[in-house]
RNA sequence: GGGCGCAUAGCUCAGCUGGUUAGAGCACCUCCCUUACAAGGAGGUGGCCGGGGGUUCGAGUCCCUCUGCGCCCACCA
């Protein structure tokens, strides 16, 4: 018994066009792609999908990296994985405030009561943003977000992606704020959650604490300036310094400890000029005695070295910084003389940018600058979303502990990174060196909008002042809460500010503070244990390698704290999409090539091939090219496979009608090809796999197919012809399944022809199916050999294929000649030959061609 | 300053644990409308495998070093 031959379903003119929304369509509706959560742990592949930043554009990028993980998805699916492979939308924070601010063209105050009748104005003006309640900032962030996860999800489907779409969430989703705010009360209840008052890194522009993890560096030009501290003796000692305008928040000099130049000066003070500040001169071995003078002023706060000569040699805070960058406009106290009072006047409430002009201004009148200022280029602190340099200003944040602290934590993370299967394996060292750097704990509050609230009110006292140390917490079951809105236990919204009261946490977490329990969330954390007991660990984290540092990092710091685990046994990097130019590809040019644009001209699966190309890790070319290949590759498959199944070809059930050593030959070998693919995605290679499966399928329809299609036509009797076809169905069953992963549309297109269900839930191909072939993969490679010589004598001449060959001897060694011998009558028929001969000699196979009169 | 990665045909890249004359696709040249496919097929041109040392019977493949590029990290007065 055989599966029914050749029916109607091989349409007459194959085309891949348009096929993509038909099996998406028929993919949803028949739920090839859903869950089935009656499978065990042993039996489930669970993936920690990357939430894309909805408010960022459509990118090339994206399309690239997620057809990786999709092919492990696939793979993994058609192993008999039960595969969780859900999709979140990380809509929370700063781009989508941003973004918000720019498209509707309004800004949040959180001052303005909420307007129930605002209406978005119908021209943004980006200079003139209209001030909004928070709770209608928020209401419009939440209207856009769900038009960008519409695109975004088209753009999956259209794509491929073999997402059950019945798991999603939002990092801003109630969900999301229940085991976000779960889990830090978790964290604060063991004492790894603290709030703390220190100087932090702060961005002007946004007015918010930014975490270690999300700054850069960015090169700027700056001047040194040469300026002379008056010492007691009345000689000057001269510092240099990029950053005049802090004059007024200097604290001290520094020095290196055994420099020499300075030793005199430790434990005596000088003055500061124009302000007349009393300082010490101390020592500290930070202090670089080739850097400027070898003697530096220590402000609050210029860098954050000034925060650790401030910490370690216990200086006063003298901040002239505010939150929004500018100095101070109260006049310090700490300013006595009446010159110094009046040149801070000059600078207060300046810019950074125009007190450090009238700084050197005024330091220059009074002589106390020495020669010209040198131009110098500096590495200077950015957040990474910004674009004025950091401040360092003093404020009450909460934290988390990564280890930035503690050795013993931190020996524990990077413990943990050693037990994560990293794929390429070199990417480890980026997380290594990243955990081992730490100089700090994770800031994880923003003073922002658009985010998880912290779930904290504060005591008020009888004076209305909260105490920081009298946290008012809800239970878990209340969660989520939103204490600018909710109100703690044993107390009505009346007592909200009241001396005696409560106030609400104003500040957010961080976007990752969420997005580092994606896991969590998609899994049903605590929401759905018996789901969570299905998926936890999860097999798999797929990401980019820019955020090792923050979200694969933080998520091991999240798991590791709650349940002493790492969140998933794999991680998979995947590299950056370059320009031609070998830039990272940016975000204009991103948008000038859509990725729904380069669908459309190439095919979901030309685009899919292009990117299963790029091997793990590594950055690679936008190549239209490639996606060309990738398309003729698909209809390549679509015309073989019609031929084969157009001769009526079908799955034997026996091997033993496979008698021809040609066809166990090719069966053969391509049990060596499924070998090779199946430990190439055991190894999280897709682009291997895709590779090897590839070389195979065009020698298989270049050579293989020319060779046996006169057999299989029947040229040669019923045996011969039935052996080819059933070699033929058999090859394209296993090659559709090696393509299936990577082609997912034209495979499943094939597979609907002349197989039941589909293609995706069929098993993964094993060599034990084509272990009945014990053919010799040499018989190929030599008949292929004998074959293109013939060709090529052929082409010499000029003339075509199809042209008749009078005679062609075969020499070479006998084990070859024995070889191709066994497949002589199809390399004759093949080739045309009418007397092939073989004569047995040294030396390297050759041909000798002799062409037919041509009529 | 420390670390990681990359350097192979004009272009984009394979080359796994070292083993016969170094591969693919694109581009280029020649030819072929052949009944799966002209959105195709056949054949061909093209490479001191970044430079220099070393290990080995044998190195694109391992070691050292240099050069160039990219990235990550670093306390950047």
């Amino acid at each position: 018994m055989t599966t029914p031959a050749h029916d109607s379903r091989v349409p007459e003119k194959p085309t891949i066009d348009g096929i993509e929304d038909r099996w998406a369509q028929v993919w949803e509706s028949e739920g090839t792609y859903r869950f089935d959560r009656s499978k065990t742990r042993e039996q489930v592949y669970s993936i920690d999908t990357p939430p894309p930043t909805v408010s960022g554009s459509l990118h090339v990028g994206h399309v690239f990296s997620y057809t990786h993980t999709d092919c492990i998805a696939r793979y993994q699916r058609m192993r008999g994985r039960e595969v969780f492979y859900p999709m979140g939308w990380d809509d929370n924070g700063l781009p989508t405030e941003r973004r918000v601010q720019n498209y509707f063209g309004v800004r949040c105050d959180p001052s303005l009561p909420f307007d129930p009748a605002f209406e978005v104005p119908t021209k943004p003006d980006e200079k003139k943003q209209v001030p909004i309640s928070r709770r209608n900032f928020v209401e419009l962030c939440e209207r856009l977000t769900v038009e960008d996860e519409k695109a975004f999800e088209e753009l999956w489907r259209r794509l491929g992606l073999s997402i059950d779409w019945s798991h999603t969430y939002q990092t801003i989703d109630a969900r999301a704020q229940r085991a976000s705010q779960r889990a830090f009360l978790r964290n604060l209840a063991r004492g790894e959650a603290y709030q703390s008052e220190a100087p932090t890194l702060w961005d002007v522009t946004f007015r918010t604490a930014v975490a270690q993890a999300e700054l850069e560096d960015r090169e700027r030009e700056g001047k040194y300036f040469r300026i002379g501290f008056p010492a007691a003796d009345g000689s000057r000692v001269f510092i240099e310094t990029t950053r005049p305008e802090l004059l007024a928040a200097c604290v001290a000099l520094v020095a290196h400890p055994d420099d020499e130049r300075y030793q005199p000066l430790f434990g005596s003070t000088v003055r500061t000029p124009l302000f007349d500040v009393e300082i010490p001169v101390v020592a500290h071995r930070l202090a670089d005695p080739e850097k400027g003078s070898g003697i530096a002023m220590i402000c609050t706060f210029g860098d954050t070295t000034d925060v650790t000569w401030w910490r370690e040699l216990n200086l006063p805070t003298r901040p002239i910084i505010g939150w929004d960058g500018r100095i101070l406009p109260e006049t310090p106290e700490w300013l006595t003389t009446d010159t110094g009072r009046e040149t801070y006047a000059a600078i207060a409430g300046a810019t950074s940018f125009s007190a450090k002009e009238r700084m050197v201004e005024a330091l220059g009148a009074a002589g106390y600058v020495e020669g010209d200022p040198k131009p110098t280029v500096q590495a200077v602190k950015f957040y990474e979303k910004g674009d004025k340099p950091l401040e360092i200003v003093t404020t009450r944040q909460w934290y988390i502990r990564n280890g930035g602290r503690e050795t013993d934590l931190r020996e524990q993370l990077v413990a943990r990174g050693s037990q994560l299967s990293w794929h390429p394996p070199y990417m480890e060292a980026r997380y290594r060196s990243w955990v081992e750097g730490l100089n700090g704990d994770w800031l994880i509050s923003r003073q922002r909008f658009f985010g998880v609230p912290f779930p904290v009110w504060y005591r008020l006292d009888e004076h209305g002042m909260p105490s920081y140390d009298d946290l008012l917490l809800p239970t878990e079951e209340q969660l989520p809460v939103d204490p600018s809105s909710d109100v703690p236990a044993g107390f009505d919204e009346s007592q909200r500010g009241a001396p005696g009261g409560f106030v609400g946490d104003p500040d957010v977490m961080d976007t990752w503070a969420t997005s580092s329990l994606s896991p969590q969330i998609a899994g049903g954390w605590e929401d759905d244990e018996d789901l969570w007991n299905r998926l936890w660990p999860f097999d798999l984290r797929p990401q980019a390698h820019e955020i090792i540092r923050t979200w694969l990092f933080s998520s091991v710091v999240r798991a590791h704290l709650e349940d002493d685990v790492l969140p998933w046994s794999n991680a998979s990097i995947s590299g950056w999409i370059l320009d031609p130019d070998r830039k990272k590809m940016s975000k204009s040019k991103g948008n000038v090539v859509t990725p729904m644009g380069l669908l459309d001209e190439h095919g979901a699966d030309g685009v899919r091939y292009w990117a299963a190309a790029g091997r793990p890790g590594t950055d690679t070319a936008f190549d239209i090219g490639q996606m060309k290949i990738g398309r003729r590759l698909a209809i390549k498959i679509l015309n073989a496979s019609k031929f084969v199944l157009g001769l009526g070809a079908a799955l034997p059930t026996d091997l033993d009608v496979v008698t021809d050593p040609l066809d166990r030959a090719m069966l053969a070998s391509l049990a060596s090809v499924v070998d090779d693919a199946t430990a190439a995605f055991d190894d999280y290679n897709y682009a291997r796999a895709l590779e090897v499966a590839e070389q195979f399928f065009w020698s298989f329809c270049d050579d293989h197919v020319e060779l046996v299609k006169d057999r299989a036509y029947g040229g040669r009797g019923p045996e011969g012809a039935a052996s080819a076809k059933a070699a033929l169905a058999l090859a394209l069953s296993v090659q559709l399944r090696l393509f299936a992963p990577v082609l997912p549309f034209v495979t499943e297109e094939v597979w609907g022809w002349w197989q039941q269900g589909s293609v995706h839930r069929a098993p993964w191909p094993s060599a034990a199916e084509l272990a009945g072939a014990t053919g010799d993969p040499a018989v190929v490679a030599d008949v292929a050999t004998a074959l293109s010589a013939i060709r090529k004598a052929k082409s010499d001449a000029k003339v075509s294929m199809r042209a008749d060959v009078e005679a062609a001897v075969v020499t070479g060694d006998p084990d070859a000649l024995g070889r191709i011998e066994e497949a002589g009558s199809d390399l004759a028929a093949a080739g045309r030959v009418a007397h092939l001969t073989f004569v047995p000699a040294g030396g390297p196979l050759r041909v000798e061609v002799t062409l037919a009169d041509q009529a």
